[in-house]
DNA sequence: TCTTGACCTTCCCATCGTGGGAACCTTTAG
DNA sequence: CTAAAGGTTCCCACGATGGGAAGGTCAAGA
């Protein structure tokens, strides 16, 4: 079958379906005799694979390390929770910098009247905002909240023949 | 003071005082006779409010919306209500995407071993999830999280007075 | 005074996963 | 035979941020 009815299949966009391809993701689609990619079921399988894993939260090069151990009859099911459990921590980590940032914001917005005067504790706060917790803090630029935290972890150095580096196409130095 | 105070002042690196600056966020910042950016203590202060919307999640949109009703001292809070009332239900809903994920992905992981048995419901799960919910369910490829959901909401018709487009650099349509 | 190092400037590139669209080729239905 | 639908590659954009190169500026110490 063609690229559009394994996206159909699959769930995975055609776009996105070329990107993993060309990332490495997943091997290279054979070709029929003008060009076109061509899918197995087997294929498809392995889209919905990719996809229900992205649903889940998992990040493509977990991904990568998943279809590796997935592929692999003789895997050890320690190797996969390990991974489960790593994004699991990092998605709850997500989670609880979220609800801090909803719990401050709850509060603003109930001390808000929302009328026509100007006075809002929501401009005041983000104008001034009190220092951190208890007293004696006198450093305020210091707490960073590290919102759009840690996500130079990359390099996870798992090497099961990792395909063809996962990094997104050329990069074609200008030569300038 | 320059660019690199301001920035340690601020909390806000200068990387980014400049990236603010290119897309009409700030204004442009006067310049010393040699072309340094120059920086008033009310700049600093301006740059901190920005910071700290930004760590309440506000994305940089909002943030303008935020700075001109921060500077419109016959604003209305009801107006600045609005706009945080709005973040909060986009950052509860980030929380409940991302709490489904770690839900159904904590279920996987305790029914998983975890030892050198190959067998493992979490990869079972991604080759071949449950139907969503109750029974009769027979589309199974249409539950779509929709997990880096409803980004295109950046149309919020605002007009303040928009800075410059607030849309980094250029943006050459091809005139179509 | 000269040098050195720290800082500034602009400009480009990369991230991550996804979509939009142009320009062009192939397949299929009418 | 033609037109539409859908395939191909290639480039661009998003959002917010960092890295780094090439070159100018400033301040402190020899």
């Amino acid at each position: 079958m063609n690229i559009g009815e394994a996206a159909k299949a699959s769930g995975v966009s055609a776009k996105m379906i070329r990107y993993y391809e060309e990332t490495g993701l997943i091997p290279k689609a054979t070709r029929t005799e003008s060009g076109y990619r061509d899918y197995t079921p087997s294929d498809v399988h392995m889209l919905r694979f990719i996809r229900r894993a992205r649903d889940l939260g998992f990040a493509v090069t977990e991904i990568n390390e998943l279809l590796g151990l997935w592929r692999d009859t003789s895997r050890r099911s320690a190797d996969v929770k390990k991974i489960a459990k790593a994004h699991i921590a990092e998605l709850r980590q997500r989670i609880d910098e979220l609800e801090e940032m909803a719990g401050t914001l709850q509060v603003l917005i109930d001390g808000c009247s929302g009328d026509d005067r100007p006075d809002c504790p929501i401009l005041a706060n983000l104008q001034a905002p009190p220092s951190p917790k208890s007293a004696g803090n006198s450093t305020p630029g210091k707490g960073k909240l590290n919102r759009h935290a840690e996500r130079g972890a990359q390099q996870s150095a798992c090497c099961h023949a990792t395909p063809s580096t996962l990094k997104p196409r050329a990069k074609r130095k200008p030569a300038k």
